[in-house]
DNA sequence: GGATTGTAAATTGTTTACAATCCGCTTGAC
DNA sequence: GTCAAGCGGATTGTAAACAATTTACAATCC
């Protein structure tokens, strides 16, 4: 599912997007190290775009990097510090909203119609990956719409606090 | 100045913080994209690490990133977004002094007057990219003692307000 | 027997070479 | 004279080879 539409995403944010996605749904171990090696063969790619993918990904908290050690799967935040990351998140989507919400086009409702019926029928479910991922896609639309600049910040508060899901989920 | 210690730092998190405090002290023009071929010539690298650095800086917000063509130093955050960032960044380092305020030790506080010197040795000087030099160093310290896991998001919220001193620099 | 050192395989870090794309300029048609 | 197609240099994107480091395991010493 990937319903975040944009017109020309390069295959590195692609393969960000995709494994994040599985990281949150818990579909990763954090007892063994993240191979280089493997992803480039899986996405058919050479060792650099991977490497990159990792860097972000690491820098966004969903992993984490020790030099010469490759990367893993980062751990959960701590209670006082998820709470933190909560509130700024909360905070930085109450601005996005007020940005955006006059600006809004036809094709956007549309589109956050979709997700909002996805994200209903994912609770409905109790599938919690899906959740987290429509939480995601949801949010992140907004977000994007009100300020690009913002996005990467928004990703890495937000990609932190979703690990608890994936927690919760396994 | 470099006066957050670390015992092993990579070769790319240097240059990191080596053109990001350029950067954020005006000695980079906007007008023309960065070269990969020129920075790597300049820190005796191959543009692999090179592109890493540059990846890094535009997701924090201090250079904008866009494909095929380069990147070149982002603008300063608009008003609105400004005082978004500025509560984020307040916000986040009540946090982490509160954490972090009963574990300082003797080294902690010596560096810390240390840098404290030197920011008033700055302002009296009125050298504006001393004082965002020092003011990110300062704060990064704290904010990395507190919580190491928080340091890339508080990183990239005051790199993007920092941006407006480079500009009133110049 | 336990600790330590040496060695080989695996993995990461970096460089180099090559392909794809962009930008400025010429050139030629109209 | 103007505009568009196209050519060439420059730059970015990717892949593959090479170097440095780590890790696991075996051999050696005490």
């Amino acid at each position: 599912m990937q319903l975040v539409e944009q017109p020309v995403r390069s295959v590195r944010e692609q393969i960000v997007d995709t494994v994040r996605a599985e990281v949150l749904a818990g579909a990763w171990s954090n007892d063994e190290p993240v191979r280089e090696q493997a992803l480039a063969k899986r996405f058919g790619v050479s060792r650099g775009p991977i490497r990159d993918v990792l860097q972000q990904l690491s820098r966004e908290g969903v992993l984490i990097y020790r030099p010469n050690k490759g990367v893993r799967v980062n751990t959960p935040p701590a209670e006082a510090e998820r709470q933190l990351l909560q509130s700024m998140r909360r905070e930085m989507e109450i601005f996005c909203l007020g940005q955006c919400i006059d600006q809004l086009t036809e094709a956007d409702d549309e589109q956050l119609e979709r997700i909002l019926a996805e994200l209903t029928r994912a609770c409905a479910k109790g599938d919690l990956s899906a959740i987290a991922d429509c939480d995601l896609t949801l949010h992140r639309t907004l977000v994007r719409r009100a300020s690009g600049e913002l996005e990467a910040i928004w990703l890495s508060i937000t990609s932190r606090l979703l690990m608890d899901y994936s927690r919760i989920d396994r």
